[in-house]
DNA sequence: TCTGGGGTCCTAGGACCC
DNA sequence: TCTGGGGTCCTAGGACCC
């Protein structure tokens, strides 16, 4: 039997976090719009009208203060619980078009589309923008083509010209090699500055040149994920949909600080709200670690004295127990804390993750799931998810939190709190 | 005053063992 | 004195992604 021709489609959602804003505020449907990083610090997401005035993604939010009046600059704070309910609702639509669906990041999805017997892709894809926007009111472009990287590649050229109305179909295209001739090495998925950099120097200037590179010496240049990559460029699936939901195999909680810090005691209130926070998605994806790295930092853009340090721990039995990583985590912190210096982030990170169902039996110390350490900690998820984060937390977090995270243009949580739903105007 | 946060995979090189 | 060679495991660093 013939192998079956692959297709997939790439749906990606324009400009998302601006979109999902402008859902609540259509009067800002045609304006320069961006949303903000935690503590307001960098644009992350620009509309259109904003990134054709040269501000895109990355732009620090304080060197365009001075043009937000000027040009009608709307700037939203991040409002991640408002794009996750909208995330789902995008991969929900989705889901009526076919059950193999990987939702590859917040506001984008690969589809399968092989076995479908479609006479036209092209419209197909257009069928499932429309109804996506019908459903949600969110934009999306569509990329259709034999493998994922062309996929991804065709949702660019679709995004790139608006006389495809936002969907490409690259399967069987007769201008397959103009298309690829038109890409940028950079603009690949999984060609990044470094490899683009490196490819210039030897004449490879776009996606058609990069997919005639000889084996051997692209495995070289950009290891094995380099090959793969090409293969894909030349029509040869080789990264399939991903399914299944993997749990983490690293869980960090890191964040900037609203104002610098300078004593221990802040910081360690800090560090304690971040393990609490990594400690419980660790929970909520049914795994236990062994291991917690705790790390500090001062601000490098400032001029001053600069410093930075890291320590990790293993724990002797894996666990899920909030107190059991809170207590390393700040003795570790205590180690590295260095007084006389103006922090600026602090995080942690949890690793050497293990399903609860593989954990080791150990006659001589306690396991976590066996013992009231578990009980107390789903007691303290269960009032958390009723009643809100934080409604229990631990006394090491502190009370005052003054170092928390600047979020002054913050939109209501429209979708996920009754208390903020939208108004009707009548 | 003000510059994000959270992930994955691959490889080279060192430590250690036989 | 001569100082081998193969295997595994671990980690740091580099590359990429959104």
């Amino acid at each position: 039997m013939l192998a079956q021709n692959k297709v997939f489609a790439l749906v990606d959602c324009n400009s998302f976090y601006v979109s999902c804003e402008r859902v609540f505020r259509p009067d800002l449907a045609q304006k320069p719009v961006g949303v903000l990083s935690n503590n307001d610090g960098i644009i992350v997401a620009a509309s259109a009208e904003l990134k054709a005035l040269h501000i895109g993604r990355g732009t620090p939010a304080f060197k365009i203060k001075h043009l937000l009046k000027k040009y009608d600059i709307h700037l939203f704070s991040s409002n991640y619980a408002l794009y996750g309910d909208m995330s789902a609702r995008v991969m929900r639509s989705l889901e009526k078009f076919t059950p193999n669906l990987e939702v590859y990041s917040i506001d984008e999805a690969f589809l399968e589309l092989t076995g479908i017997n479609c006479p036209n892709w092209q419209q197909y894809g257009q069928k499932i923008k429309a109804s996506v926007e019908k459903w949600t009111g969110i934009p999306v472009s569509v990329g259709i083509a034999s493998t994922k990287t062309l996929a991804k590649l065709a949702n660019t050229v679709a995004k790139r010209y608006k006389k495809f109305n936002g969907v490409f179909n690259l399967v069987a295209h007769p201008k397959f090699k103009q298309v690829l001739q038109s890409i940028p090495t950079p603009k690949i998925w999984g060609i990044g500055r470094r490899y683009a950099e490196k490819l210039q120097r030897y004449g490879i200037h776009d996606a058609w040149q990069l997919s005639q590179c000889e084996d051997k010496w692209i495995e070289k240049m950009t290891t094995i994920t380099g090959l793969r990559l090409v293969k894909e460029l030349r029509g040869i699936s080789c990264i399939d949909l991903e399914l299944d939901i993997m749990p983490r195999k690293n869980i960090v909680s890191s964040k900037s600080f609203g104002k610098l810090v300078t004593d221990l005691s802040k910081l360690k209130h800090a560090v304690s709200q971040y393990t609490t926070r990594a400690v419980e998605k660790l929970r909520q994806q049914n795994s236990l670690a062994y291991q917690i790295m705790v790390f500090i930092q001062t601000n490098r853009f400032r001029q001053e004295a600069q410093y930075a340090n890291y320590r990790s721990a293993r724990l002797e039995t894996p666990s899920a127990y909030t107190p059991d990583f809170v207590k390393i985590a700040n003795k570790m912190l205590t180690e590295i804390f260095r007084p006389g210096y103006n922090y600026q982030k602090a995080g942690v990170m949890i690793s050497d993750i293990i399903s609860h169902k593989y954990a080791p039996l150990d006659l001589f110390a306690p396991c976590y799931l066996d013992d009231e350490r578990k009980t107390l900690a789903d007691f303290s998820d269960r009032i958390n998810d009723k009643f809100g984060r934080d409604t229990i937390q631990l006394a090491s977090s502190g009370v005052e939190q003054d170092w928390k995270m600047r979020r002054e243009q913050l939109s209501p949580r429209y979708t996920t709190c009754w208390n903020e739903l939208p108004v009707v105007q009548s």
